[in-house]
DNA sequence: GCAACCTGTATCGGGCTGCTATATGGCCCC
DNA sequence: GGGGCCATATAGCAGCCCGATACAGGTTGC
């Protein structure tokens, strides 16, 4: 799965620029993939070039003019294709977090506890625009959005017990 | 957070060769990252260069030779600086799993099944893998280990949920 | 006996990220 | 009122990283 695989799925589901494609992985799908704008414009070009999609461009006034794209025919055809071609692969993860935690014991303790405040907290807001992004109408943005949620309340649940039990062994430690 | 970065930690926890440090994501830590072989030998030749580890050969019988790198107090020091520079960044995460999802809408119905099915045997067995490795000593690695089994817990129930109401809606529609 | 797989190091092409440039307008604060 | 910052919008580029490939010997399996 490629970034140009990616583009085309979004425009699949409604015409768009690519600052509009790149808009749509900052919120409600910020947890399945954050793609560049160095990626996106290049691969819509590249989906242009070959007749996958087309684009217009639209004057706005007091905004700068934008172009957008929607997929054609052939494009829908080679989505298909593309995505039934094979099973999707595991899921691709760098935790700079989890890396953090795993030498947890080389850094300061306020270092860490600092580092599972702030994850619980991104994790809480990215759990609450999920929640709150009602969005509707599709199938498959109501499963990515549960699935986001589920795995969100997860963290949250385990950071927390953890920062519970640290506090619980610090205020031994004390008395 | 760069592979440099991630081998040095490795290496901050005892000694290995870089076919070693992938073995190790390969087990009970690739729910955090998947360096590649192609990203894990160059950044070993720069720490090298940069007197961060040194590197003795060993040569052993009935296998080919290796090269075991060790951390060096100038290393350990980088190392804490690096990571106690600022609060580990938010995940990057790329799942195609979610992608096709999430235009389920346009993909057969049994595809989307397989799919899964699928996802649901692949988090069952690695949430298998964490648990069986027992691991021990290592608080970092607790750590991450019960944060995968955490993570893989919600993810398989929420997948179950799903396929069962999309079982029970098929039988509806038959009857 | 030979195919398939494991250990082990290394390189290379191409894809992607993050940064920067460029242009324009709105908003806030001093 | 002007300087700075943010949002909209497109685009290019350096550098990092992945995946594939090469190479070499050993072991397992049929």
């Amino acid at each position: 799965m490629n970034i140009s695989t990616l583009c085309l799925g979004i425009l699949a589901l409604g015409e768009a620029s690519g600052y509009e494609i790149r808009k749509r992985f900052e919120g409600p799908f910020r947890h399945m993939h954050e793609p560049s704008f160095g990626s996106i414009y290049p691969a819509l070009a590249k989906l242009t070039r070959d007749g996958m999609v087309s684009c217009t461009v639209h004057s706005q006034e007091k905004r700068p003019s934008k172009k957008v794209y929607s997929i054609t025919p052939a494009g829908r055809l080679a989505l298909r294709q593309e995505l039934e071609s094979a099973l999707p692969g595991p899921d691709r993860i760098r935790s700079d977090f989890l890396v953090t935690m795993l030498f947890s014991d080389i850094l300061s303790p306020d270092f860490i506890d600092a580092a599972v405040t702030e994850r619980i907290a991104f994790y809480n807001e990215l759990g609450a625009v999920l929640q709150s992004n009602e969005c509707g109408g599709n199938a498959g943005r109501e499963f990515v959005r549960g699935y986001g949620m589920a795995v969100c309340r997860a963290a949250v649940e385990y950071l927390e017990t953890v920062q519970r039990s640290t506090q619980d062994r610090e205020t031994l430690t004390a008395a």
